[in-house]
Formats: C-alpha cells, sequence, structure tokens
DNA sequence: TCTGGGGTCCTAGGACCC
DNA sequence: TCTGGGGTCCTAGGACCC
C-alpha cells in the first residue's frame, strides 16, 4: 500500500487521467493490453453441486474411467474440501479412497467403519453435462470479450482491452485495489474483471478465479495464485515482480522434467529464470528455454487469437496389461472406428493414421503412416491401424490409442458438414463388413480400394500425390473455408 | 508415485530432391 | 560421383497442458 513506487499502475494511471494509455513502459506506445484469463474452479465438481445441492461443502470426487462402486479410473476433479484429504487430480481412485473413503462405505454405529465426517462423495463424470454448464460460461465469455481464446471446458483466454482499461478509478484520490496480487490502486481493469466474474457466478452457477495482467502468460499465472473464487490483478509494470518469488512450475510451460532441470542449474524461482542467460537457457533447452526467460521477464506478445480446427483427433484407452494379440486387435479396431467417426462427424479428412501402445512399465511406442492424400475411410483407418499394431503383436501392453492427423476441413462434404446431426451417425453401424461406405470420400477420387493397396505395399500411388508444397509450417494459416465442419461436440468452438 | 484420456508443440534423424 | 548446401516431408519420441 505504502511506497508508490516504479510497482503497481503507470503512473499516469494514478493522477485518474482517462487517457487510455498506460503503455507497457518499454517504450511501444501502443497502450498495454487487458488479458483475462478464466479459470473454473474445480469445474466438474462445481458442476455436479450446481444439480446436488446436497453435494455444497461436502468433498466431492469426479473419477473418470469411474464407476459407482469400483475401485478403477482415477481422479479428474476434486472439490477443494476432497483436497485437504491430500485427494489430488490424477490421483487413482484407490488411493483417493484409501484418504477419504466413500460416504456410502461410513457407519456411524460402527467402530470399524470410517467416520462420516472424513469422507466424501464420488461420482463418475458425466461430460456431457459439463458442456451444457460450460456453455452458459461461454455465453457469459462471448458477452464480455471481442476476442476469446477458449482453452478448454474450464479455461479462457478474454482480450478486453477495448472494453477497459488500466486507468485508476477514485479520481484525485484513487481507491485501493480489492483484488490480490500486486495492483495497489483500484483500476477500471479490476472492475471489469470482476464483473465478468461475478456474471459466470450468477448466469452459469458455477464459480471461477480470475487472472489480469497486460498479457497471456502473467493472466494466467495470476488467476491460478488465489484459487478458488480468486481474483488477482498485475497491472503493467509488474508483472515480473509478481513472478519473481514464484517457484519455477507456477510457469506456464515448465513441468516436472525442466522444473528439475533448471533447479539442477540453480534457478528455483521465477526471478532466477528472469535473471538468466537467455543464450544459455537456448543451449539446454532450445527455443523453449529463451521463450522462458522471456515469459519470467514479463514479456509476452502473443495475441489473443480464437482457437482454430483441431490438429489431430484421438482416442486412447486402458486395459489391463495383455499380450493377447486378439484382445488388443479388437481394442484397437473399436478405437480405430470411434475416431473415424468423430472424424466424419466433424466432416474433416485425414492423412495420417497412427497407433499408441504403451507397455509396462510406461514405454510409450508409437507408430504412424501417411497416406497419399486426405480421405475419410473408417475401414482404412481400422486397416492402417492393425497394421501398424502387428509390430507389436506380442508385447504386453497397458494401453492403447488410434489417432487420424493431418486433417483437412477444407473438402467438406455437404453432406456432413452439419457435424452431429449429419449423415454421418447412424449409416455406418450396420454397414457390411468389407464393403467401403457409400459416403467414403477421399480427395484420391477414383476408387477406394487403390488407396488400400498401397498401405499394403509401400506402392507407387504416392507421386501422383505430391500435390507440391503442403506449406509445412503448420502455424495457423488462418482459419479455412467451412468453420460450419465443426459444429461438433466437446469443443468450444 | 505408476493414473486417464484428449490434445499441442518441438526436436531430431532419415529419405529424398534440387 | 562421396563432395557441398539447402529444403521439405515423414516418423518417433518427449514434454507439457487440462
Amino acid at each position: 500500500m505504502e511506497g508508490a513506487d516504479s510497482r503497481g499502475v503507470d503512473p499516469r494511471a494514478t493522477d485518474g487521467g482517462t487517457l487510455p494509455g498506460a503503455d507497457e513502459g518499454d517504450g511501444a506506445d501502443e497502450p498495454a493490453r487487458v488479458v483475462l484469463h478464466v479459470d473454473m474452479d474445480c469445474f466438474y465438481a462445481s458442476c455436479e453441486r450446481l444439480r446436488r445441492p446436497d453435494l455444497r461443502g461436502e468433498p466431492v470426487v469426479v473419477g473418470m474411467g469411474y464407476e459407482p462402486g469400483e475401485t478403477i479410473g482415477a481422479v479428474a476433479t476434486a472439490s477443494y474440501e476432497a483436497r485437504a484429504f491430500g485427494v489430488e487430480s490424477a490421483t487413482p481412485i484407490s488411493e483417493a479412497l484409501d484418504r477419504l473413503p466413500r460416504r456410502a462405505d461410513a457407519d456411524p454405529d460402527d467402530p470399524d467403519a470410517p467416520d462420516p465426517d472424513e469422507t466424501g462423495r464420488y461420482l463418475p463424470v458425466d461430460m456431457a453435462f459439463y458442456e451444457s454448464v460450460a456453455e452458459d460460461v461461454k455465453a457469459v465469455l462471448r458477452d464480455c470479450a471481442d476476442v476469446l481464446r477458449e482453452v478448454s471446458v474450464d479455461e479462457a483466454y478474454l482480450d478486453v482491452t477495448d472494453r477497459t482499461a488500466w486507468d485508476a478509478v477514485g479520481g484525485d484520490d484513487p481507491a485501493s485495489s480489492a483484488a490480490a496480487g500486486p495492483a495497489e490502486v483500484r483500476t477500471l481493469a479490476e472492475g471489469y474483471a470482476r464483473h465478468v466474474k461475478e456474471r459466470i457466478e450468477r448466469e452459469a452457477g458455477v464459480p471461477a478465479s480470475v487472472g489480469v495482467a497486460p498479457n497471456m502468460s502473467a493472466a494466467k499465472v495470476a488467476s491460478d495464485a488465489d484459487k478458488p473464487d480468486g481474483l488477482v490483478v498485475v497491472p503493467p509494470g509488474a508483472v515480473a515482480e509478481f513472478l519473481a518469488p514464484l517457484p519455477t512450475a507456477a510457469l506456464h510451460g515448465v513441468g516436472p522434467v525442466t522444473e528439475r532441470a533448471l533447479a539442477e542449474r540453480g534457478i528455483e524461482t521465477a526471478g532466477d529464470v528472469a535473471a538468466a542467460d537467455a543464450d544459455a537457457l537456448a543451449e539446454a533447452f532450445g527455443d523453449r528455454g529463451r521463450e522462458l526467460v522471456r515469459r519470467a521477464r514479463g514479456e509476452d506478445e502473443r495475441e489473443v487469437t480464437p482457437r482454430g480446427l483441431p490438429k489431430s483427433l484421438s482416442r486412447e484407452s486402458s486395459l489391463p496389461r495383455t499380450s493377447d494379440e486378439e484382445r488388443k486387435r479388437e481394442t484397437v479396431a473399436a478405437l480405430a472406428a470411434d475416431v473415424a467417426r468423430r472424424a466424419r462427424e466433424r466432416g474433416c479428412l485425414y492423412r495420417t493414421i497412427g497407433i499408441k501402445a504403451v507397455e509396462p512399465p510406461f514405454d510409450v511406442n508409437t507408430r504412424a503412416r501417411s497416406l497419399p492424400g486426405p480421405v475419410d475411410d473408417p475401414e482404412l483407418v481400422e486397416e492402417v491401424a492393425l497394421e501398424l499394431l502387428s509390430e507389436f503383436a506380442d508385447d504386453a501392453v497397458r494401453k492403447l490409442g488410434v489417432r487420424v492427423s493431418n486433417l483437412d476441413f477444407s473438402e467438406g462434404d455437404q453432406a456432413t458438414l452439419g457435424g452431429f446431426e449429419g449423415a454421418a451417425r447412424g449409416d455406418e453401424e450396420d454397414r457390411p463388413a468389407g464393403s467401403r461406405p457409400a459416403g467414403s470420400r477421399s480427395a484420391a477420387g477414383r476408387d477406394g480400394s487403390k488407396l488400400t493397396d498401397w498401405v499394403d505395399e509401400e506402392s507407387t500411388a504416392g507421386e501422383e500425390w505430391d500435390g507440391g508444397d503442403r506449406g509445412n509450417g503448420g502455424d495457423d494459416a488462418g482459419p479455412r473455408r467451412s468453420e460450419e465442419g465443426q459444429a461438433s461436440l466437446g469443443d468450444w468452438e
């Protein structure tokens, strides 16, 4: 509160000025952006509470792969009450049950049964319902920002520079900030963020934490800094100072491996990263190292942009460790069918088909094959996937996956552009095995069988397909046409 | 410590082309 | 042909995120 020193808001903001333009102090004369990161608090658990008020205040654990009464699966989300018992996201359900028994197993009259006060409610994931709640949240966000990037079902960035500013409120006597974080003076941005946060709670019925900062990276860290129900404001000029004391792992992009590698170099905090020699870190970590230094210094010029179309679709599932070839083939066939179905629902073609085989303890193997041209051909997905699997025919696996990538949304067939409501849905189920679906599309035109041939021998079809530059460097060359194709479930856009 | 499913991006080596 | 350089595409794996 004291010492209106260099930190905090740009001095001009404190004079109650209405000029839209506290700048970064960086030389640039564009006004500092106002970026919000909205992060829903234990979203799945909050959704469950929304429809089951009896769960409020209770430890709630939402498990994926979990069936009521079972001990399989892992924790997708734990409410904060459950976290107090050591139940974290990704904890195996069996372990979670050790720390926090099921309420159903409690019995006050049985000395051997758990104390009801030390039990929790376990529920399976109900994605469809969470998506419907997320829709309500999104409606608020869309209303509050011109530029919105939905990161996942429970997280989004908003650029609200055009809706608010870093100017202080309070006229000659600026009000002090009511938010957590380094802000000393209350700003318009803080008020706007609070407004967004309250609207989410009011209109969607679930709590959110919000971070406000001049860039995405800082906003992300800020939203995380005071969870749950947090509002953290980091004004321009205060970013590096805000980050400095945090452990490196608090930076977006620093996981366990990088954290360890940094620690070996005596780098423990974001401040240490900011002070590090960028070239030295680049040598150790590649471009990521350089980027990390910039982020830790509060520099991040990335624009908030809407998320583009997906780059791959995949499906995987764990299974009890097995070497049984038939079992593996059945699993892969089922996964392949599912991936192909989803691709068709979204109206996209794919040119690469791959599998993943995880061997115990945790040996991840991937294999992939690219086709001469993009296709929509469920039977080909199965065929290629099974062929790739054959390399692992004798190996024990604990998880299998199928993926399609090199997606192409531009060739959208009118019949399927409507997404899941299109022809895609029911028409493939009873198709006789072995017959090419009538709806099978392939940019190859001609007969689909050629593609199959190609799969079996490393054949020659490739040449005709060298369609010239595919312009690798995939970075979003902007959205391609047929945005409708993505109007599918499970996605924020 | 041995947990699940859906993704993204990056890197490195090899094949191939000019 | 074995010596140079530049570029793209493909595959496999790694790290990370939610």
